[in-house]
DNA sequence: TTGCACGATGTAAACGCTTACATACGGTCT
DNA sequence: AGACCGTATGTAAGCGTTTACATCGTGCAA
């Protein structure tokens, strides 16, 4: 209970000044529509009482909370904190506030989340890929609140995306792996339930192994956790199999590098006994021993152009259109020709 | 503009139920205020209108936002991002949303987002360090926001803090490093300009020299940014030196890993020829070849008592009393003795 | 039966701001 | 000099909740 004495109001800095509220709200909004004189006399009274507008008349008044809300499986991830990142600082050069939420990776509580933002006045959401209830879309749309999905690119998906596409990023790089002569592919991959990125890398492992003739039995999936050592359990695990899987594929950086350390614990050379890869080209991928091959995820731009189109959302009324950005290849040495025996 | 149909109010649903808006009200907030029958209807009318409550109107006549505050220096850096996950999450339960903004290490910067999130309605603030403008304090002060300073432990700073001590964190590191034969030591770290856990850092390695009767000399600082490949060449730069460093102390695990990189390129081995440490023991202290001795940051604690002493201050009024962790050494292949020759 | 207490609901007053509209005041043009 | 115009400022009406207080009704004790 902070019982304090009360805040100043507008009140309070119209009487210091000798002016009306109105005119003291003028120089707080838009100075240029009071005169020199007034606006010093007017902000020199704000400075001594220390006045700060209530955030709730304000938004009231002005029915705009200038808050943008974005809910993310959690920033554990370097990867989405970094997207994050840039998408705050956009969206303050535009003026707006960013409130977050996690989802954990759990829908349930995605819809939680999507339901308390808008109850905090967002005035537009970014969520994260596009695997979500229809409920969902018909409460943002009867609550008149915008939202675009990032880390996917989708055209013919429910929300306007920006982001790549991870079906054909994953694709790109697996049929790299084939031209390399491998045959025999494993893939660790995140738990693809209520993950369409997730989902979507297998799905573009697939395709690819598909257009080269392999069968699906070539491939094993296996999944795990978003871990360093999840990822090199599973990684252990695959190496068990006969015959040998040639390849390991990961769905993402963390898990490529438990393989990696794993591999290096059992004494396989990467690439020379088995190739690894790995996905999203965070730090790790290049501290990693040896470096990753790995598809470059573009979180800055991502954030960046998100903010961007979330903002012209809502203040233009748009129905917001999907931007595709690109994620290219990054061949570095952790994936090698398909070893001979 | 958004200018569809308005939104439904809290009058609309008081008609559709036939009730009156205080009747509605009590439903929504205090539930076991209204008899069953009454508020049966009531939600019923909540459902098919598909009523949202405004968020001004609330604020305003509740007095309460129910929003915590948190300005770092930055997401990108992964160990602020985790500690400010576990934030939120231990905020969620409590029943606040998070806003975030970010300094960008600039004061200025910090100073401003201050006012922006106070102005947004913050009810308290999380800050990282204790290096700020007095007048912020005074601003919190009279607007009665309580602030507390993570990252950092120091009970009598003018924020209470929750964390550890960045000081003796090192200073330990660099007894251990001392006590392995070290006494050619060279340290890069962050800069120390406005960020004080750089410059305790840096403090606690003079310390442990001083006390082991090492002189000042003894000691080469020099300053990169926080990037793995600007810590490599401030590690390039360092091994130019005649007598070459015996050991690289860094002031967090982003510049290691650059440096024990570079040495690798370098064809140093690392520990035989130069040892290396870090600070943080992020994901990248356990992948790095060879695994870095760092000190471990309880970014998770950090987040979570952080977000429960706030919310105590905020509710209880209390003054709030700085929480010590500990940050213990994690000795790892990286760190060996000095090389004899 | 009357009176009372208490629980359920209604009434209406804030809450502090923005902004449409009204007003006042000079200055210009005829 | 009078009419007119434009600019700077004032007046006051909301904005949609919460909540103190008033009212109503029902059941129970006397």
């Amino acid at each position: 209970m902070p019982s304090d004495k009360p805040l100043p109001t507008l009140h309070d800095v119209a009487r210091a000044a000798g002016v009306s509220t109105a005119t003291v709200s003028r120089c707080l909004n838009t100075p240029d529509k009071v005169v020199e004189r007034t606006r010093k006399k007017v902000l020199a009274a704000v400075e001594t009482l220390g006045y700060s507008p209530n955030f709730g008349a304000r938004i009231m008044a002005a029915k705009r909370t200038r808050t943008m809300g974005a809910i993310i499986p959690t920033m554990d991830n370097a990867i989405f904190a970094r997207g994050l990142q840039a998408f705050q600082e956009t969206l303050l050069q535009a003026g707006y506030s960013l409130v977050v939420a996690s989802s954990l990776y759990d829908p349930a509580q995605e819809a939680a989340q999507v339901r308390t933002l808008v109850a905090r006045g967002a005035e537009g959401l970014l969520l994260i890929g596009q695997d979500r209830d229809a409920a969902i879309h018909q409460f943002l749309a009867t609550q008149n609140v915008p939202a675009i999905a990032a880390w996917c690119a989708d055209a013919d998906a429910p929300l306007p995306s920006v982001g790549f596409d991870n079906r054909l990023a994953m694709k790109a790089l697996a049929h790299r792996v084939i031209q390399l002569g491998h045959a025999r592919i494993a893939m660790i991959s995140a738990p693809v339930a209520g993950n369409d990125r997730a989902r979507m890398r297998v799905h573009g492992v697939r395709e690819a192994m598909a257009d080269a003739g392999l069968g699906p039995d070539s491939l094993t999936v296996v999944e795990a956790a978003y871990e360093i050592q999840a990822g090199a359990e599973a990684f252990d695990q695959l190496m068990q199999r006969r015959p040998r899987p040639t390849v390991v594929i990961c769905g993402n950086d963390v898990q490529a590098v438990g393989a990696t350390t794993m591999a290096r614990q059992m004494r396989l050379s990467v690439p020379r006994d088995v190739s690894v890869t790995g996905f999203d080209d965070m730090d790790l991928a290049h501290v990693s021993v040896p470096p990753l091959t790995t598809v470059q995820v573009p979180h800055h731009r991502m954030g960046r152009d998100a903010a961007q189109l979330l903002v012209q959302m809502v203040e233009g009324g748009t129905p917001g259109r999907t931007i595709p950005l690109d994620a290219p290849l990054k061949e570095r040495a952790s994936l090698g020709a398909v070893p001979r025996r």
